[in-house]
DNA sequence: TAACACTTGTTTTTT
DNA sequence: ACAAGTGTTA
């Protein structure tokens, strides 16, 4: 049976035309709708081309618009691909449709449905800081030892069992969970997980993961609405299946149950957020949670060179769980990648700019088709600085995102508790902000008297009398301010629009007075952050306006801030820049020229991830994911020294530079082209990096702490050969062969060798790795 | 209560 | 190195 009702050609371009601009394999995936699919989509093999493709077809069959879900996994996916599909079927038709990330989607939804699971349709959603805080003031109250709980790891396993489905109240009674938490020393971690979500509900507030698991909640409790939203949502479409968890895979399933006809789009070998309980499973099982799954693989890559596809391949095959594809490139074989070793994070960097300098010249490249991809975002700053100097005009995704700063989130408050007033956590950031004199002593005593008579911070404050709030007649009045400051906001809110009384808040409640008297460059920057808030707000009003929506307009500011991410805002004349950011936030993305840096053995895979073989996979995943990034070259580089910490450590090279098989690679080093294969050296290092951790671990016992070596490398003894080389021996390089040496450089502590090889040029070599020997002498030596 | 110095942890990734 | 959190002083 067919939903769609007979074919019609309202657009310009129809069905077939649309087929037309497709490969087999990629047309085969959006002709078929009429049951559930997976389409293995290899990198760079047109994934996002298929679902734009595929809602188009849908809607060019005469499926309505708003019949169509498709869930992205960040607001930028959703938002390009609704202007690709507005450019194939028209505005007005993309702009119905449900599309965005789960948690935008259901976020909407669940303002609709809030009555059914007992929340008010205005309440306020958490971001992790937020959360963290929340849980850090449970620990205080429980009198528990901040030492064991951690807010980071305490959240981190509520967010785990929230993204599993379960509740704190099965958190309790799973034996299991308990008494894993008893042997990690966290016996009270049920209660803190209870505590935390009771005073989320008390707040009218959610967190990230709730969005998802009261979404599940509100499924599995109200049959009558899942089967609205079932009839509703007649055509599903995900992507990044690969990441998604057992609650969002569980959304997908209960709405797709009836109709079958849902199509997930991913590339197991790109799972790579597990860390936020993102499930491999979902898209490995798919075919087993759906019946007759037809499967679509797209495996001819349009983005790569074939020598960065086959390098990919051949690192991606080290891993053991996988679905088998082949994908391969039939652009041009293109040039090797290039792997560079640095004598340090800081030489690292100028490394990396200088060979953009060159390429851009040589190439004709702009600075737009080069990225930078690190594993952390502390990695970013050495690159900033080398940019700097070389006059590269850059641009940094991630880090702190504009709306997390202090500044932000103090004016973002006040509108949280216009919005909703139950909000502890706004409450408790404004109530002595700008300073009023409330003090923390105040605030215990509201938040006593609130947990006490099981209301919110602010009905205490409405009517302190009737909780018998113990303040003296000075404070009573500060909190009578406050307290009729925000009920005058919320007053205005209906009364005039979002900006309008956003401007009024600023103006009223301080901030502007504050701001006003701090001259400081921080303050005139936290000014200048302030008023982009408001040309924002404005922006957001004037197109709701446009859109004809008037009502609520602040609500759906907030729900829309607070599911943004920095790589959701692209700013204006942002092109011509180089790109720095995190292999994370570069999925999805492709640069002419990348560059994948501090490939290092506890950086690249982290430290954290090597323990186990499942962590170990997915940081091999990440690196597959910078890689094929890539269209036309591929560098990547790593350091032997690395300033972490406030200390200088050795580093080793990646062990996943051995995965990729030498024939793709190109190890032209100015530094003796020694890529740290396990050898002596690394040997070496490795014994000297235990040494170290174990006198680090002594340090924290004993008073008096080992000052940790600031610069390890100097200790590093010169061979024999090292110490005695002069300017004009004949020497014999492991890797270069024959060269004579043309000068000899001290630079800091290390020594250096400028060598003319016989056949490999002129190499600089650093006598403390380099291996050679001394086979004679020119005569003309000094 | 507010401003300041001191201590502490932090660095894996983010909707 | 740095930010955030904590404790101390005025």
């Amino acid at each position: 049976m067919s939903i769609f009702v007979p074919m019609q050609k309202t657009g310009k371009e129809s069905a077939s035309v649309l087929l037309d601009q497709l490969n087999d394999a990629q047309r085969a995936a959006v002709e078929f709708c009429d049951g559930p699919s997976l389409v293995i989509a290899g990198a760079g093999s047109g994934k996002t081309r298929v679902l734009t493709y595929k809602i188009a077809y849908l809607l060019e069959q005469g499926l309505p618009p708003f019949y169509i879900l498709a869930l992205t996994f960040t607001n930028k996916a959703a938002r390009e691909m609704k202007s690709r599909i507005a450019e194939l079927v028209g505005e007005k038709r993309a702009r119905s449709l449900w599309m965005g990330t789960f948690h935008a989607i259901f976020s909407r939804i669940l303002r609709n449905e809030a009555e059914a699971i007992g929340f008010r349709s205005n309440f306020t959603i958490f971001d992790s800081s937020d959360s963290n805080n929340l849980i850090r003031l449970i620990i205080k109250e429980m009198n528990l030892d901040d030492k064991l709980y951690r807010p980071g790891p305490v959240h981190g396993q509520i967010s785990r069992a929230k993204n599993s489905l379960i509740t704190p109240a099965m958190y309790a009674a799973n034996e299991e969970i308990l008494q894993y938490d008893r042997m990690a020393k966290r016996p009270h971690l049920f209660e803190i997980y209870q505590r935390y979500q009771n005073r989320l509900r008390s707040g009218n507030s959610m967190d990230f993961d709730d969005l998802l698991m009261y979404t599940n909640i509100l499924f599995r409790d109200h049959a009558e609405i899942l089967e609205k939203y079932r009839n509703q949502f007649q055509y599903i479409l995900v992507d990044e299946y690969q990441d998604t968890n057992f609650a969002q895979h569980l959304i997908v399933k209960q709405l797709a149950d009836i109709h079958h006809r849902v199509c997930v789009v991913g590339d197991d070998a790109q799972s790579i957020y597990s860390f936020r309980g993102a499930n491999i499973d979902n898209i490995l099982k798919f075919k087993s949670n759906f019946n007759e799954t037809q499967i679509f693989k797209l495996e001819q890559n349009y983005r790569s060179t074939q020598n960065i596809v086959n390098a990919a391949n051949s690192l991606i095959k080290k891993n053991s769980e996988q679905i088998f594809k082949d994908v391969f490139s039939e652009n041009e074989p293109g040039e090797k990648i290039e792997i560079r070793g640095a004598f340090s994070d800081f030489e690292e960097g100028l490394i990396v700019s200088n060979k953009i300098a060159r390429m851009r010249m040589e190439e004709h490249a702009s600075y737009g088709d080069f990225a930078i991809l690190y594993r952390t975002n502390a990695q970013s700053r050495i690159f900033e600085e080398s940019l700097r100097k070389n006059n590269i005009p850059y641009r940094i995704y991630g880090g702190l995102s504009f709306y997390q700063r202090k500044e932000i989130k103090d004016v973002i408050s006040y509108f949280r508790l216009i919005v909703n007033p139950d909000d502890e956590e706004a409450f408790r950031r404004i109530i002595n902000y700008p300073t009023r004199g409330i003090g923390d002593v105040t605030v215990g005593k509201i938040s006593a008297a609130a947990a006490l008579h099981q209301v919110s911070l602010w009905q205490v404050l409405e009517s302190p009398l009737t909780y018998n709030l113990d303040i003296n007649t000075g404070t009573a009045r500060k909190l009578a301010d406050f307290q009729s400051l925000i009920a005058d906001f919320i007053d205005k809110n209906s009364q005039m629009n979002a900006f309008e009384l956003a401007q009024e808040v600023i103006r009223n409640s301080g901030i502007a007075k504050e701001a006003y008297e701090d001259m400081t460059p921080e303050g005139m920057s936290r000014t200048q952050n302030i008023q982009e808030l408001l040309n924002a707000m404005n922006e957001f009003v004037a197109t709701r306006q446009e859109q004809g929506e008037e009502n609520n307009q602040l609500v759906d500011f907030l729900s829309e801030v607070s599911l943004l991410t920095d790589q959701d805002t692209d700013k204006e004349g942002e092109n011509e820049k180089v790109t720095l950011m995190t292999v994370h936030s570069a999925k999805g993305l492709e640069f002419d020229h990348v560059f994948v840096v501090g490939m290092e053995e506890d950086l690249f895979p982290s430290a954290m991830a090597k323990s186990e073989m499942r962590g170990l996979e997915e940081e091999r995943r990440l690196f597959y994911v910078a890689i094929t990034r890539a269209k036309k070259t591929c560098t990547i580089t790593h350091a032997r020294s690395r300033f972490r910490n406030g200390v200088t450590n050795p580093a080793v090279a990646s062990r996943f530079l051995k995965d990729i098989d030498p024939k793709f690679l190109s190890t032209d080093s100015q530094l003796g082209g020694e890529i740290s294969y396990p050898s002596q050296a690394d040997d070496f290092w490795g014994s000297m990096r235990a040494e170290r951790l174990q006198k680090q671990e002594r340090s924290i016992s004993s008073p008096n702490r080992v000052t940790p070596v600031q610069r390890t490398t100097s200790t590093l003894p010169l061979s024999k050969e090292a110490k005695e080389l002069e300017v004009g021996h004949l020497i014999e390089h492991e890797r270069f062969g024959r060269g004579v040496v043309t000068s000899i450089e001290m630079g800091g502590n290390d020594r250096r060798a400028f060598v003319e090889f016989e056949s490999a040029g002129k190499k600089q070599l650093l006598l403390k790795f380099a291996k050679f020997t001394i086979i004679g002498s020119t005569g003309n030596n000094r």
